[in-house]
DNA sequence: ACACCGATTATCT
DNA sequence: GATAATCGGTGTA
């Protein structure tokens, strides 16, 4: 079952990344369809929030994706090399933002295999930012895209899942002095 | 097991 | 000119 862009329109950014884990991310690029399971995301609250590319309203051709309402997606490079993937949440003019960090492959495991490896073994766990958006397929072609869109969308799991949530500090974020602290960071954990 | 480091570019000072 | 929401390789233990 799609989950709606709607659904990202809501302010409360914390709650929404809690949400999301156990959610199903998929990609349509380049004709090949690849879904994981959420894993692990984070939160980046709005221009309160030190740690967040909009904090003190910052608004620059990278960061003005993250004005506009929920249900969108905002990629951008890091580090030079690594592209990583948010979905936009909160209404218009409230810059929030769920980064995705971690998923389990489940449909196209071969292409994702493939896009990560070129041949060696998978990892089960494709763990870390980066390397969600090279196992998706997904650059800076998907920034600003709806996840209304068939490129990239979320879907609810046909069951409940197993295990619980737990929450964290945020990584790489040494920069945002007190806000480094907030456990914004949300984790399955097998039960 | 853990520490260090180089890659590579948008953004900000 | 420095920093950054990272990763994989290399080195030491």
């Amino acid at each position: 079952m799609r989950i709606a862009s709607v659904y990202f329109q809501s302010d409360e950014v914390v709650e929404l990344a809690r949400s999301m884990v156990g959610m199903q991310l998929h990609s349509l690029i380049n004709g090949q369809h690849c879904s994981g399971f959420i894993t692990e995301t984070e939160a980046y609250a709005g221009i309160n929030d030190r740690a967040s590319h909009a904090f003190g309203g910052r608004l620059t051709k990278r960061t003005k994706v993250m004005y506009k309402a929920g249900g969108i997606t905002y990629v951008y490079l890091c580090y030079g090399m690594h592209y990583l993937l948010n979905i936009v949440t909160g209404s218009e003019g409230n810059p929030h933002a769920v980064l995705i960090r971690a998923i389990l492959p489940l449909v196209g495991k071969e292409i994702i295999q493939h896009r990560l490896t070129k041949e060696k073994l998978l990892s089960i766990h494709t763990d870390g930012p980066g390397k969600v958006c090279k196992a998706l397929g997904i650059n800076m072609l998907h920034n600003g895209i709806s996840i209304d869109s068939h490129e990239v969308w979320l879907e609810m799991a046909d069951k409940p899942f197993e295990g619980t949530i737990l929450s964290y500090p945020r990584i790489g974020v040494h920069y945002a002095g007190a806000d480094a602290l907030l456990p914004y960071r949300f984790s399955w954990k097998e039960t």
